[in-house]
DNA sequence: CCGTCATGTATATTATTTTTTACATTGATG
DNA sequence: CATCAATGTAAAAAATAATATACATGACGG
């Protein structure tokens, strides 16, 4: 099991604030599966950055607004 | 060799308009190798969603500001 | 000319992401 | 209760990213 990264995402807000999206419909949009979406939206790891871009291009936002940085801190 | 991606950046002028900033230097400062950054410039592949947060993070800029997604026209 | 620094490049190897296949769980609905 | 849709999960394989090592080139200064 790998450590969770240190990037966190709000896929799973931005689905349902757009008609409550299946991560079936987002997946198939995108070009990717199903179990990719699901195990993003738990952080067992973080997607390409090309899926990044594709993921927030459906939902309309910067990819800033689905994905998260957690610096180290100061 | 594999196709190159549909993502373009900046890197390398993000480098120079930040003093010059060698690849070995970038690399150093986000916890990757030389050739990587140089195989990154040179669209050999897209970085991960988490090495393209901490370049961005470097210059000080938004992810969208070092890569591009080209989309597919209408 | 010689050495050094920055970069390009190549190959092999490791690590990470994604797919495929498959089965389990939960909630709604007939 | 049976069924269906949406989601969780798991293991193996395929695809992609990243490292390590190594050698080459051009620019630049001593």
């Amino acid at each position: 099991m790998p450590p969770p990264p240190p990037i966190t995402n709000t896929i799973r807000r931005l689905r349902f604030d757009h008609g409550e999206m299946t991560q079936q419909e987002l997946a198939h949009r995108i070009g990717m599966t199903r179990q990719t979406i699901a195990a993003i939206e738990q952080n067992k790891y973080s997607p390409s950055l090309e899926a990044a871009f594709r993921i927030a291009e459906v939902f309309g936002v910067e990819i800033g607004e689905v994905f998260q940085w957690k610096k180290s801190g100061p």
